[in-house]
Order: structure tokens, then C-alpha cells, then sequence
DNA sequence: ACTCGATCTTTCCGTTGACAAGATAGCACC
DNA sequence: GGTGCTATCTTGTCAACGGAAAGATCGAGT
């Protein structure tokens, strides 16, 4: 065991997400983090600053996938939604942070970077930008619900699947 | 000043709705609010036995109030979605809350109750199960986005109105 | 007047986030 | 190969918090 971690960053931004995604972000305990990470109680101050440093990093880095899956889905809103749907259904302790502007530090460079990039992903999906806003509500909305249990059902893109494809073509 | 509060449950579920929506639910301090309502840190304990017990009544009260706003708003899908929006920006702190497991009792059975009441207004609005998974998600989406600052404009209402217009009516 | 249950206080404990000050390691530079 | 420099991590400390225990106070019903 030295007397460095190698890449504590790293160590703590995965335990961080793993630890929201299992026990919510009130739960989250940097002591228990830097206890998994086999360092002191202080180390992860030394990178994050402090606790919503830690999940500010979570969130730009939540951003960031999303921001790729989303580019990698494919021009349609459709695909764009279910690619939604998956990103939240695949990094639930991101997505838990990415939007709760109570627990992140808001105008830290990176993470409005890369909620940037992300918004620019959505952005270009439509030049309608009421239809990019309803999009990204049902998605969002549905993701949501579904990560609050709200909603039942085994695969979360197979539950999406029908709703936004229902929402697409309207006749709500 | 009486030994007594009077209503130190009521005033502790108002307090606790209001400090949630000003700073989120990660800052709220039981010992604060009990400082406000001027009683001693251990007094609300007794009415709600810990933290998520606090968190509980206050999201019952909101699927109260939202199954109440639901059942006001009329019939069709469109004045639900506004109506739930509307909800949402008129009690952020009970929002919040509401769709957060985390931080709530899941099984207390008022909230159950009160939770049940709320979904069967909304499912009472259509036969159409797909249909009214998509109009819930298009107006929980529109209405997390919002509070989290997300989406830009003045009034929450009016800002979803042709959103959810626009998903009813279809043709993203 | 008396009892009894509900409400609230006082006191205590373990945990947490944050801060300060110092130790250690690796690395450039000479 | 030594010397300073900086990033990284540790130790020690503090106030605040949530929760539990035990007792005080009130008020409603008899």
C-alpha cells in the first residue's frame, strides 16, 4: 500500500455514482467513499474541494455520456428519446445528479461545458424548438418516473419504446 | 410562550416544504426547523420519528394536493398536463420530494394512500394506458425541468402550455 | 382532584463535512 | 545525487447534525 492511491479521482467519482445510484444523494457519505478508497477522511478535499465538488464531477462527467449516446443515437427524436431513456436506465447515480442544481455546484466550467454539449446534442436534433422541448420532456419525464419506480416494468427502453413513439406521432 | 406549540406539525411540514424548495432537500436540517417553529431539536422526533418522516407528510400532502389539482382540472389530457405543471411550480418543495425513494418512507401507508389517490386521478383520465404514461411523462419531464432551471421563461404554465400542446397533438 | 396519554425538554452519543497544519512522494533541475 | 517544488495524502480538530433515552409538563376526561 503507498502512500498515493494512483488515481483517487477516479476512485471517488465511480464510488460517488455508485453510492447515488444504490442510496440516493442524501445518503451519500464522503467518509464512506474515501473508507472504500482506502485513504484518509480528508483526501478527496484535496481534488473535489468538497461534497458537491464531488458531485459536481459526477455530473459533468453524467453530461458527457449523455452528450455521446445522444450524438451516437442518430438524427431522429425518437432514437433520441430511447437513447435518453438507456443513458438514465445505465448511470441512474449520474442522472440522479445531473439535474438537481441543490447539490452540484452550478457554474463550475466543466460541468457547463458539458451540460453545453449536451444541450447542443438536443439542440440538434430539430430546428423546432417547441417540438425539441416536448421531446426532451417526455424523456426526460419518463426516465425520471422510471428511476423513481413510478413506473413498472423490467427494461426500461422496451417500457419507453411504445410512450414516445406515441408521443411522436401525438393523439394523446 | 407555552410549553406547548400548538401545531408543531403543521408548522413542520410548512417549514420543511419551503426550506425544500428554497435550498433542496440535501440542506434541510431537522434542527433548524425546530429552531424556527421554537421548540427544542428533539420535539419533532415525536410527531415523525426521524428525517424521512418529515419528508413523508410533506410528500403526502403533495399527491393531496395534486390528485385535488387533477381532479379540478377537468377531463381531457391537456388541461392535466397544465394542471400538473402548474402543481409543480406552485409547491416545489413538495415536489421534490414526492418522486424521490430515497428520501420518503415508501411503505408509510398515508402516503400510500395519498399516492394511490393521485394515480387514480390520473389514470382515471383515460382508458388508454399508453396514452396516459406518455401525458404523465411529457408533464413530469416539463415540470423537473423547469424547477431544476433547466428550460427558460417567466411562467411555468405558460411556458408548458404549447409544449404539451404540441404532445398531444403529435408530429415530433 | 386525579390519572393518563400526548407533547415537549434535556442530555448524551456517534457520524458527518469542513478546515488547518504537517508529512510524504515523485519530479524537474542542476 | 542532491535540492527544492508541487501535488497528494494524513492527522487532529471543530461545530452541526440525526437519533435515542429519560424525564418534565400539559391537558382532557373522569
Amino acid at each position: 500500500m503507498s502512500y498515493h492511491h494512483g488515481d483517487l479521482r477516479r476512485a471517488m467519482i465511480d464510488a460517488a455514482a455508485a453510492a447515488v445510484a444504490e442510496r440516493g444523494p442524501a445518503a451519500l457519505s464522503l467518509r464512506e467513499l474515501a473508507r472504500l478508497a482506502g485513504v484518509s477522511h480528508a483526501a478527496p478535499a484535496h481534488h473535489f474541494g468538497d461534497k458537491a465538488g464531488v458531485l459536481t464531477a459526477v455530473a459533468a462527467e453524467g453530461f458527457t455520456l449523455l452528450a455521446d449516446a445522444l450524438a451516437t443515437a442518430g438524427g431522429d427524436l425518437l432514437a433520441a428519446g430511447l437513447a435518453y431513456v438507456r443513458f438514465a436506465a445505465a448511470h441512474p447515480g449520474h442522472f440522479a445528479v445531473m439535474f438537481d442544481p441543490g447539490l452540484v455546484h452550478g457554474d463550475d466550467p466543466v460541468l457547463a461545458a458539458a451540460r453545453d454539449r449536451a444541450g447542443d446534442a438536443l439542440a440538434g436534433l430539430t430546428s423546432d424548438a417547441v417540438a425539441a422541448r416536448a421531446a426532451w420532456s417526455v424523456a426526460h419525464g419518463f426516465a425520471s418516473l422510471w428511476l423513481s419506480g413510478a413506473l413498472t416494468g423490467t427494461d426500461a427502453a422496451a417500457a419507453a419504446e411504445p410512450v414516445l413513439r406515441r408521443a411522436v406521432a401525438g393523439g394523446l
